[in-house]
DNA sequence: TTTATCCGCTAAATCCTTTTAGCAAATAAG
DNA sequence: CTTATTTGCTAAAAGGATTTAGCGGATAAA
């Protein structure tokens, strides 16, 4: 195991001064007109024996760590899972590194995880916060952290935000089982109070009110697991025996409302009941009946967050407005009919 | 923004020295002799004043950052994520972060993310290695890091592994397939030479060579994506017509291989086709025909690692023998006949 | 009485950079 | 011929902790 090279290792080699290496691999060799000549055969020795800075000392010198923090609600998640791969990949290209974990929204745990990111000296936060953070976020801002929220939206936090249109998204997918001419929509739905979902609600509503439709609206505990889950599902269907179609708020939640429902039918779904799901998945395509999806633009997501968090790291821009950004859904309708996209 | 409270300000506050302090909140108050009755009062100010020391420092004079690295392939792959979710949940609760990103199983990429996490100072390493990290891992073990392999094994690499017996979950899956009757029973696999890939080909064969069967074997290249891989299964059923039964060698490939298979069938699956899958997924419960799944059991995975990985952290544990841990699957049929679980 | 041991604590070195302030020699300006 | 300015580089401080080596006085052992 050969020792780490120093920096006072270089300079010796040249007989130069520490300061002056620490200039030339800083790039700030034009500016403290260090001779070009003696810049190079800094940089070829540099080069030659791989030498790499402390980044340890770095950030403790300069209070920088390159790092950028990312809360998600649950990583295993693959709609947050696919965000997280995406900003991942654009911050390493930017010479940024990723540190996440999951809130599982819970506020505790959350308040508990900003404190660790704090103690690492993360440059910047990108979270979808859970309701009760209100403080501990704004008073990242207020001590000049770059914050941008993801996902969705708190009451009292004011800055940069990430959220696709939930209302519309939902209202597209009601209006669509209306097209198709069912009459008895349910929403299924969680009982948390995050703003993502209450639009969706929102949107399910707006489409009933305008075509006198009654809602049904199931909200199912947050922390209820996969079978309890289920297990209220199954009643609820049970109660409410006139559903003909549903709208499931989440896609973890159409998956296991569909377990629920074939329940009723050993022989798979029954054909005529009208499905359709807020978030898209993989495998919905597969099954009968074929399941409307509003897809959210995760790419785009990933991007615009990014994109921002980059922006407002980079000490050559001036801090700018707290801005939301809400980039549109895409209805995906898998009818037995030639399936079309379009865009809500 | 008010200042970061510093060492030396509790020092001053109680009139003792920085030292003394430093002591006390490591835990040597005992060892170095320091009067209960000074303890306590540097104890009861730094939980008052909320003092915590700076990690930067603390690291680079000590050398340790109490973060592990996490290599998987992918992040979104459900079966990566929920390993990772796991890891992170216990190293939280022992005090060390997860530093984790994707591999995308590119040994270039690898080897820039393991060259990263030594720049960070990372603790420990955990890896999903492709092929073509030998020596880069080999080294980090030779300079005294501590590295766990997971779900593959890489000839030439000397460390601990935590990995499953591929061999008897595909061999298991096939065999029950054919004691369904299936006859002709295809296998669909990537081409990519990893050891656990090339371990469910072998469970395969041997189940088929036992019965005297032919094996026909689809190897997808791995870098094809998702519309690649679906013509590509597409094209092997239309020259293949015989067959009446596939097992797919991973979850992503089966989703991938249904939908291609039900491109013959506007109606859905066939009913008749026997299939199973390496990896089980929430959704497959729902599909008809049912899928049969080699389930791996990712919570233990998990547990060994990170266990694995806190021994080795720990400086009281002698560095212990390379050992290689092989958990058992689990074959989760579901037939039409009631279901059953069965230990592999 | 001398020597050794213990007690309770601390000064200073260390980890490895970045950055401020400035020096000595050479050139330009007055 | 002074006096500024520029050039090319550097010494030393700073960042905030941990850890080694040790100090001066009190007690115990010989």
């Amino acid at each position: 195991m050969k020792k780490k090279l120093l920096i006072s290792d270089i300079a010796k080699q040249l007989n130069v001064s520490i300061t002056t290496v620490s200039f030339i691999l800083n790039g700030k060799a034009k500016e403290k007109r260090i001779s070009d000549d003696l810049t190079e055969r800094v940089q070829k020795l540099v080069e030659e024996v791989g030498y790499r800075p402390n980044q340890l000392a770095q950030s403790l010198r300069t209070g920088k760590t390159r790092t950028i923090g990312l809360m998600v609600e649950d990583i295993s998640n693959p709609f947050f899972a696919n965000i997280a791969r995406l900003i991942e990949e654009r911050a390493y290209q930017e010479g940024y590194k990723i540190v996440y974990c999951s809130t599982e929204d819970d506020s505790d745990r959350t308040k508990e995880l900003i404190s660790m990111f704090r103690d690492m000296h993360v440059d910047g936060y990108i979270i979808t916060p859970p309701q009760g953070v209100e403080e501990d976020v704004e008073k990242l801002i207020k001590d000049g952290f770059p914050v941008v929220l993801v996902d969705r939206q708190v009451a009292g936090i004011h800055t940069h935000c990430v959220i696709v249109d939930n209302l519309s998204g939902a209202y597209n997918a009601t209006a669509h089982l209306m097209e198709q001419g069912y009459q008895n929509i349910a929403f299924v739905t969680t009982d948390s109070r995050q703003s993502q979902m209450l639009q969706r609600l929102e949107g399910y509503r707006k489409a009933l009110a305008e075509k006198q439709l009654e809602p049904a609206v199931l909200e199912v505990p947050y922390r209820y697991d996969a079978k309890q889950m289920l297990r209220k599902i199954v009643s609820f269907f049970e109660e409410t025996e006139s559903i003909d179609a549903v709208l499931f708020a989440t896609n973890y939640m159409a998956v296991r409302g569909l377990e629920a429902i074939s329940q009723f039918n050993p022989q798979g779904l029954p054909a005529n009941l009208g499905v359709a799901s807020y978030d898209d998945h993989d495998v919905f395509k597969l099954l009968k009946p074929t399941i409307t999806a509003v897809a959210q633009p995760t790419e785009a997501i990933a991007n615009h967050v990014i994109n921002l968090m980059l922006h407002l790291l980079n000490p050559k821009n001036k801090t700018s407005e707290a801005d939301t950004i809400v980039l549109p859904t895409q209805l995906i309708i898998r009818n037995s009919t030639p399936r079309k996209e379009v865009v809500a």
